[in-house]
DNA sequence: GTCTATACGATGATAGAC
DNA sequence: GTCTATCATCGTATAGAC
């Protein structure tokens, strides 16, 4: 299955925004990289950097959004709620790392009103999360500690697994799963 | 005790490096910031754009070395230690995270040689963690989880607290910190 | 120490020929 | 679909008057 021009731009788009970061890559350099001579003939297979940007934010968003209403919808136990969050991290992460490492860290060059749209959403997947810690704190299956800290915490630490994760690093997806699982649920320290 | 005005221009450049980010901050809006009408006028007090940046990583990166250089000299077990480096990153971070955070963030935005000196400070940083994770697991203290899995994880999540933890959250310091140790060592699981 | 004036390059984007 | 030509704008930084 042969990729379109298109196909190709956006990738290498998205490539260069997670190299250099959104506002140092240049329509210029995107313009060399896939071969073309001119930057203004990337106009005719994108509207605007920008809307380039907008289009790997909302996807990835959407993917989180989607992940979270089946783990709502199947899952009970607060304990497995946050296994899958765990996986549901990693897969999307390892699907496409470079357009999530864009999804995560360059949404705030977005401009309004889809800076607030994104922002709206992910409260919307950060208060589910959420929910999900402070209901197992308090059906006590989890630790009486902060559900801030803890949420924070775990997000955070499954939120920048791109930044490290390289599958060179002969870690297979199921053992960085279930490593962090136990990590972060059952704890460092040996019995 | 009075600041100069070069503090000013300092801590307000921090400041705007933090909100926009280094390459979308300008020195006509930092300039407008420390009430002053021109951009120009702002090269009594600094070198640069980038040496501003420059003094913000290296200080920090600093910190980050001398805590860890008083953490091998005095401390013993991997799990004191741990406890340290936790209390290490919730320090440096509550004391400026102006300041951390632009470390944090934009450091990739030096040119070199300045680039590769942080890195390799970074490393240097990084590997003595490490080290003291694989030591635990050696020394079965802790468990038996993939080494680098547990750096990562645990690295990630005390690095990026400048991102969430605001004082007026009421969560203090003291309670953030052994919030955060009783998570990563010893899990979110109740026994 | 702050100003005016200015140099000089890079940026995203458009119009129109081919 | 790619090119040439071009635009308006903004960026950091310097020289020199006051």
């Amino acid at each position: 299955m042969n990729k379109t021009k298109k196909q190709i731009v956006f990738e290498a788009a998205a490539k260069l925004f997670m190299e250099k970061g959104y506002l140092a890559a240049s329509m210029r350099e995107l313009a060399e990289r896939v071969g073309l001579e001119q930057a203004s003939s990337l106009y005719n297979h994108l509207k605007s950097k920008e809307d380039v940007l907008r289009k790997i934010c909302l996807e990835n968003a959407d993917k989180f959004i989607k992940g979270i209403d089946e783990i709502e919808r199947i899952k009970n136990d607060p304990i497995t709620q946050i296994k899958a969050l765990i996986h549901l991290h990693i897969n999307i992460a390892a699907e496409d790392p470079t357009s999530v490492t864009v999804f995560n860290d360059e949404w705030r060059h977005l401009s309004e009103p889809y800076l607030s749209d994104f922002l709206a959403k992910r409260r919307n997947y950060e208060n589910r999360f959420k929910a999900i810690i402070e209901k197992g704190i308090q059906t006590e299956v989890f630790k009486a500690i902060d559900p801030t800290v803890a949420f924070y915490t775990i997000l955070t630490s499954v939120r920048w697994i791109h930044y490290w994760y390289k599958p060179e690093r002969n870690i297979s997806i199921e053992k960085l799963e279930s490593d962090i699982f136990d990590l972060l649920v059952k704890g460092l320290q040996k019995e």
